[in-house]
DNA sequence: ACTCTGCAAAGAGGA
């Protein structure tokens, strides 16, 4: 038996042959083996494994197991046997709950990713019974567990307007059959549990998480009712799933169990049929090879980037609760569909809108994938090296806190991506081969610790990529789109432009630039744009917005990219004495000072559903804009923060749920952070070597409407051609002031750094237009700070601006004798009377952040990336480069605006001069700071 | 070649 690797580079005709066994299906695909022989072979598909070829594609990435080798005429040949297993792009991760709506229906798995499923009920009571078991696996007592996970989703129940008492009357009889169920195995001599178990398969392109393992079998939770003999078909299958994940393991259970606990309340003597809750099937080969066959399904179109229509299953639509919604999405959006389509499409420019921005946020997905399948394709040393784990951790510690596991581990070298709050994978020494649990990060001090649901020898921590995203621009869009107003849809759209009304009030007295903003904001009839240059106000400017607009009797949506701009905004309106706001977000995400305003979805239904109603202001991220609650909320305006930091469909999260919207940013600075920037982007035109299976695929499939057949051996891989991706890093706000500069207002006065300071930036970026707010913000300077000597600093440094070059060599992404230069001119700095909290260091690359972090104790030293926003009396920046100035991180000369306008009072370039003379726009900024 | 903030995920229904 042999098992087989690598692209596929020509997919045969399906075919029946008579065999000594009968008539029999086979298809042949030819590949080109990673290892071994360099030229092609051919596998033969035989049987239901034939179906593959159907729907795989030249260039996809198969993996064939247990398959036989033969040599026939001279040529190695490989077919499949009798536990042979096929997987096709077996780096794609799947999750389970997918594979399930897929085999329910290919298209109902489509339009659940794009609408997303709304707040209901019997969602809502399913998490909290699944809650409940977990509870009581965990040995926690029936009825407080009750209580406990009903108040948990007061919010929810509230929303839906369910009262809490008979919420907890309908869990108490699933759980009373759970309970029952548990204490006959208890009986029955007690059982090894794992409750809540992470599983991710490398080799069968999968993930998920199991409600329970009993014994090495997958127990899985249902809370609706079957009364049949035989589990619901899709239940065995996302069972199936976990035997697969269980099987990688070498550990193949071979029954699955599962509960339907509706049942038990069912009354026995009205309903007839099969009443037991626990219903245990033997998890065949037959099965587990078809659940994999239908993921390979699945993965190969998604990969390709084609649309279910339906007709890949043999579902019925008859009886799909899901017909109707499918019918109108495929006639609203001309998408061919077996439940057919109603209604009139979408004009030709929403369509192309739509496809356009689908195909980037896939392509932006596609880029969270190869993320996934680098948790096993990179070593432990590969992945520390790119800062995407920290390895070898010594596990100091666990303890059981409030039903949750905290665990402790020390770390030499704590530098990588991960960062407090972040949700990451903890594991034992391999995120996927060995036991791993998510986990949330509570503190990077000198001990890393974090929360799982389970214990974990905390030996290693893998940023987990997550598609989170990706959903919520795909739901945005599809709310903007297909749920949205027509009246904004026209601007959006750009079929008409935007309308304003004179608005005579004066809102902010000494600053002509602000008060226009408000008055803009105020007066529109669909958007206004409020550029905001650094230092010119703007938080100030969102704020007083507000505030005008609640005066009007408005409901407000304050939002932005980043939770910090959201609580800073917040922050603002208390300043100018309002606080009737509420915020929206998770614990971890708001500020502390910001927590007493956050919605606890904890409590009393009414009161919490009406703190959300009542609300004039709710502000929240434009992710959690996305997010199930928030999607219930109407609002007359949106005021959108960072606006220029957003993708546009990110942007549509909030958009969609107001009438109206104010943009609020500066796309001088920094764009939206975009993984799949190079698909997306600019087209490349660069060749493909034999790693350009995604690419080609997904590049060549640009067509959605059934003529999109892969063209396969094309010379470079790609046949997409400019403009036929939208571009994601592209703001709405940089698109819509490019389109209607009529509906924005540039605040042009700043009050942070001194006229010297702000002099390159206002002339590179803001045609000069920058000023500084008073003579005494014009002229200020180092010596103006308490306790500050000027005599005591060295002669260069009693300049606004100078610029150093320390004549070092950069290694890898640090610059050592940069770090030295950074760490002798901010001890300068703190000898003369700066405090060392009013000094900032930036760099471009977190390696070299590092580096002198290491070195200045008590100083804020940070990427440019992350200290756009925020501004200190002194700044240093270590440009790190030498040589020249090819890494991309140089290319946008906006993180460079970035990076020179943090400063007030005293700005210090550290670089080689040689390096960044080779840009001319770097060579200016050398000349102006010398 | 780089930068990186959001987010747990799975959770239901019926002929």
């Amino acid at each position: 038996m042999a098992e087989l690797r690598g692209p596929i580079v020509d997919v045969g005709e399906t075919r029946s042959v008579s065999t000594q066994y009968g008539e029999r299906d086979l298809a042949e695909v030819t590949l080109r083996p990673e290892r071994g022989q360099a030229e092609p072979v051919t596998l033969t598909l035989w049987g239901k494994w034939s179906e593959t070829a159907e729907y795989t594609q030249t260039g996809m990435e198969v993996l064939a197991l247990g398959v036989e080798r033969e040599e026939f005429r001279g040529e190695i040949q490989y077919a499949t046997a009798g536990d042979s297993r096929i997987v096709i792009e077996p780096d794609y991760l799947v999750n389970v709950t997918d594979v399930r709506s897929w085999v329910q229906c290919p298209r109902m798995h489509y339009l659940n990713t794009l609408s997303g499923v709304p707040l209901n009920y019997p969602v809502v009571k399913g998490t909290v019974v699944h809650e409940v078991f977990s509870d009581l696996l965990r040995g926690g007592e029936v009825e407080a567990a009750i209580d406990d996970r009903v108040a948990e989703v007061g919010l929810d129940l509230g929303l839906l307007d369910r009262d809490a008492d008979e919420v907890r009357k309908d869990v108490s009889d699933h759980a009373r059959a759970i309970d029952g169920w548990l204490s006959q195995g208890t009986l029955e001599g007690g059982d090894e549990w794992r409750s809540e178990q992470t599983l991710i398969s490398e080799r069968y392109g999968l993930k998920g998480r199991a409600d329970a393992v009993r014994r090495g079998a997958p127990v899985e939770l249902k809370t609706g009712k079957n009364t049949n003999s035989e589990p619901r078909f899709q239940d065995k299958v996302q069972v199936a799933c976990y035997a697969l994940l269980l099987d990688e393991r070498g550990e193949p259970p071979d029954t699955g169990t599962l509960l339907y606990t509706k049942n038990a309340a069912l009354d026995r003597n009205e309903e007839s049929g099969d009443l037991s809750p626990a219903k245990d099937f033997s998890l065949n080969e037959g099965l587990l090879d078809y659940v994999l066959r239908e993921r390979n399904h699945l993965a190969a179109m998604a990969v390709a980037g084609e649309i279910p229509t339906g007709y890949e299953a043999n579902a019925t639509c008859n009886y799909c609760f899901e017909q109707d919604t499918c019918m109108v999405v495929s006639g609203r959006l001309d998408q061919e569909s077996k439940a057919g389509r109603i209604g009139e499409a979408i004009p030709e420019e929403e369509r192309n809108y739509f496809e356009r921005f689908y195909r980037a946020i896939e392509a932006e997905r596609g880029a969270v994938h190869d993320e996934y399948a680098k948790l096993w394709t990179q070593t432990a040393t590969e992945r520390a090296d790119a800062d995407r784990a920290l390895i070898d951790l010594e596990p100091v510690g666990k303890k059981e806190v409030d039903g949750r596991w905290e665990l402790r581990a020390r770390c030499s070298d704590p530098v990588s991506k991960i960062r407090e709050g972040d949700v990451v994978l903890a594991s034992d020494g391999h995120p996927v081969r060995g036991n791993a649990e998510m986990a949330r990060v509570v503190s990077m001090g000198e001990e890393i610790v974090v929360t799982a649901d389970e214990p974990v020898e905390l030996r290693r921590l893998d940023v987990y990529p997550s598609e989170i995203g990706a959903d919520r621009m795909l739901t945005a869009l599809h709310d903007a789109l297909l749920a949205g107003d027509e009246d904004q849809k026209d601007v959006l759209i750009d079929r008409r432009d935007p309308v304003f009304r004179d608005v005579e009030e004066t809102f902010i007295d000494n600053n002509p630039a602000q008060d226009r903003a408000v008055r803009r904001a105020v007066g529109a009839d669909d958007c206004a744009l409020i550029h905001g240059p650094p230092g010119t106000g703007k938080t100030y400017t969102i704020a007083r917005t507000v505030r005008a607009l609640v005066e009007r009797g408005e409901r407000v949506l304050l939002s932005a990219f980043t939770n910090r701009a959201v609580d800073n905004a917040l922050d603002a309106l208390r300043d100018q004495g309002y606080d009737e706001f509420v915020r929206v977000g998770t614990e971890h995400g708001v500020r502390e000072d910001i927590q007493e305003y956050r919605l606890e979805s904890r409590g009393d239904p009414d009161e919490r559903a009406a703190e959300l109603r009542e609300a004039s202001v709710v502000a929240a991220t434009t992710a959690s804009c996305g997010s199930r609650i928030m999607r219930e909320g109407s609002f007359d305006v949106a005021v959108i923060d960072e606006a220029s930091q957003l993708t546009e469909p990110a942007t549509l999260a909030a958009v969609a749920l107001a009438d109206r919207f104010v943009l609020v940013g500066d796309h001088q600075q920094l764009p939206p952070v975009v993984q799949s920037a190079d698909a997306a982007g600019t087209v490349e035109t660069t060749e493909h070597g034999d790693d350009s299976a995604d690419d080609g695929t997904t590049g060549a499939t640009t067509a959605t409407d059934g003529s999109g057949v892969v063209a396969s051996g094309t010379a470079n891989g790609t046949s997409r051609t400019a403009g036929d991706v939208a571009d994601l890093s592209r703001s709405l706000f940089e698109r819509l002031i490019e389109t209607h500069p009529e509906a924005a207002v540039l605040l042009d006065t700043q009050y942070r750094m001194a006229q010297r300071i702000q002099a390159f930036s206002s002339n590179e970026f803001y045609d000069g237009r920058l000023r500084p707010a008073s003579p005494d913000i014009a002229a200020q300077h180092v010596a103006d700070l308490p306790e500050v000597t000027s005599d005591a600093l060295p002669d260069r440094l009693q300049e606004r601006v100078s610029f150093v070059d320390p004549d070092g060599t950069a290694r890898g992404n640090t610059n050592p004798a940069e770090v030295t230069a950074v760490a002798e001119i901010v001890e300068a700095y703190a000898a003369a009377g700066v405090a060392r909290e009013d000094i900032g260091v930036i760099a471009p690359f977190r390696a070299q952040a590092a580096a002198i972090r290491r070195e200045l104790p008590a100083v804020t030293v940070d990427t440019v990336d992350r200290f756009q926003g925020s501004a200190k009396e002194v700044i240093v920046v270590s440009f790190v480069a030498t040589g020249d100035l090819d890494s991309p991180i140089f290319e946008d000369f906006r993180r460079v605006n970035v990076a020179l306008t943090r400063a007030k009072k005293a700005l210090v370039l550290v670089g080689d001069r040689d390096a960044l003379a080779t840009d001319e726009r770097y060579a200016r900024m050398v000349e102006w700071a010398e």
